[in-house]
RNA sequence: GCCCCCAUCGUCCAGCGGCCUAGGACGCCUGCCUUUCACGCAGGUAACACGGGUUCGAAUCCCGUUGGGGGUGCCA
């Protein structure tokens, strides 16, 4: 396998590199890195291999570097960095380096580019690319670089690019973690740009070329690139540049149409997810199961087991439908897991009603919180305690008062039995006990004469919270108070059908 | 078109030649628990794409077919 020769990486140091004669090979520790470029948010696509980056470098002991790619000024959004950062923060992968911007290390890749350019690694090159398609289309319609250039002798020079002169023979192969040995023929492999005519240089260059200088030994990435490798590797040798050690490229998350997640179509936005609820936790646990799987079947847990489980050669090479009702469930379970002192915390910057809204989650959050699947459900549980009165919605209008039993019965029975209590009794269990008598007065029961309480609280529910479902009504009665809740009970009565 | 990759329940993962009448998780359905909802519990639903080999024996290995994905930019 493989006819580029170009092997002398493996597990070798990069401090070795450069000195002459300094060919003791010292074993490498692991290094990686997540190399984004700020064209975008970060999404879960990208999300998904830098973590499988990051939990490979943890696991190992290694290194999690980032290198910002922005070497294309029409694109780049600068300010879209911070986005990037913030979101692997959030995620809490955390990287070990200053990272690097290709913007500010031009110069090296020029330099690369002039050593090819001597040894004659690649040519200038004049072609539009109308010209190639117009002849590819008269020779055929066989699309990529024709090599029209190649052994025309032309001079460097303004919007002139620089192809490489891609081998004729042979093949160009690696070893990928996910996929095994993978390998291309020469011949199928174009004279691809490595520096434009404006003289920039391309992603190929200066990926190739800072994975070398930040002595990458693994390089893990989505599928997408698998194309693209057998470029970076003949580059790299004609470099002088040692390979990483191996690749590893990542399944690409797809939707439900099975195509590759797209900006546009699909719900891709990390902020967003954060944003609407989603505990970083979550994201992380779940993105992991995204083309792999731990050993012993439990899929929900600490991202330190995980990290101690995760191999590389376990993953899957088949893309993965990102699925969010797993991830859902997913973030439901960290929710129940975290202390109640901490879902409040973590629930509090989703409050939009300021600090009622905090009170009132404080007395039902042990109900609310195993009642949630994202952080935004969490104020639509506890806004009743905090409206002057509440909306009611359509459906639960018509579930409870519109289809419901005995409802005017109900609710006079119900405000004349809270009446009776005394503002000490004010708590759940007579609180109880008031709306079971209520039923029973209303006639609410079944054959043994038992109050049907889940026919009985329907209108009291929906007159105090205008929804049908929610927390435990007792305990949401006594917070909500004893003039509150008999207020909201005759407005109800006033507004029966 | 060409190149590369992939192929187990609807979805994600387990399975790496016999332990598989294929296991777990999500989803969905049923029931129990129950003050709604949720949780929990007990069940159920549902898959080895197809065809050839190899082998005493194949979901597991090989080949082909079909299907899916990715790439095919002076983007990254």
């Amino acid at each position: 396998m493989g006819g580029v020769g170009w092997g002398g990486g493996r597990g070798v140091a990069w401090g070795a590199r450069g000195g002459a004669g300094n060919v003791e090979p010292v074993p490498s520790p692991v290094r990686v890195r997540f190399a984004p470029s700020p064209t975008g948010f970060l999404h879960v696509g990208s999300g998904h291999s830098a973590l499988a980056n990051w939990l490979f470098a943890r696991h190992s002991g290694g290194e999690f570097l980032l290198r910002i790619e922005d070497t294309d000024a029409e694109r780049d959004r600068p300010e879209l960095i911070e986005n990037v950062l913030e979101m692997l923060q959030w995620l809490g992968l955390q990287w070990d380096n200053d990272p690097p911007r290709q913007s500010q290390r031009r110069a090296l890749y020029e330099d690369a580019a002039a050593k090819l350019l001597a040894d004659g690694a690649v040519y200038p090159c004049d072609c539009t690319g109308e010209q190639v398609q117009a002849r590819n289309k008269e020779s055929g319609g066989k699309p990529g670089y024709d090599g029209f250039c190649r052994d025309r002798g032309l001079e460097p020079g303004p919007g002139r690019a620089l192809r490489f002169r891609t081998p004729r023979e042979g093949r160009t192969g690696w070893t990928d973690l996910v996929r095994g040995e993978v390998s291309f023929a020469n011949s199928d492999i174009e004279d691809f740009v490595v520096v434009r005519g404006n003289g920039a240089p391309m992603f190929l260059l200066a990926n190739c070329y800072d994975d070398a200088d930040m002595g990458i030994t693994h390089v893990i990435r989505g599928e997408d690139h698998v194309n693209s490798t057998p470029k970076y590797l003949l580059l790299g040798a004609a470099l002088g540049l040692a390979a990483p050690e191996a690749f590893a490229h990542m399944p690409l998350l797809v939707n439900e149409g099975r195509k590759k997640l797209s900006k546009r179509r699909d719900d891709v936005s990390m902020a967003d997810y954060r944003d609407r609820g989603y505990l970083p936790e979550a994201m992380v646990n779940y993105l992991a199961l995204l083309g792999w799987g731990p050993a012993d079947g439990v899929e929900v847990r600490p991202i330190t087991e995980i990290v101690e489980q995760y191999r590389l050669e376990d993953v899957n090479a088949a893309p993965a439908f990102f699925d969010q009702k797993k991830l859902s469930f997913v973030n439901a379970e960290k929710i129940r897991a975290l202390s109640t002192e901490e879902f409040i915390e973590r629930a509090t910057p989703f409050l939009t009603r300021g600090e009622p809204a905090v009170a009132a989650l404080r007395s039902l959050a042990v109900e609310v919180q195993e009642r949630v699947r994202t952080l935004v459900e969490v104020e639509p549980m506890i806004e009743f305690l905090v409206v002057d009165q509440p909306e009611v919605d359509e459906a639960s209008w018509t579930k409870a008062i519109v289809k419901g039993k005995a409802v005017p019965e109900m609710v006079a029975a119900t405000i004349a039995r809270l009446e009776a209590l005394g503002a000490e009794e004010w708590t759940p269990a007579p609180i109880e006990a008031a709306v079971r008598q209520a039923a029973v007065d209303a006639g609410i029961v079944n054959a043994e004469g038992e109050p049907q309480l889940s026919k009985a609280q329907g209108p009291v529910r929906v007159a105090i919270s205008g929804r049908s479902v929610g927390p435990p009504l007792w305990e949401s009665l006594a917070v909500l108070g004893r003039e509150r809740t008999i207020d909201r009970l005759r407005t109800m009565q006033g507004q029966l059908p």
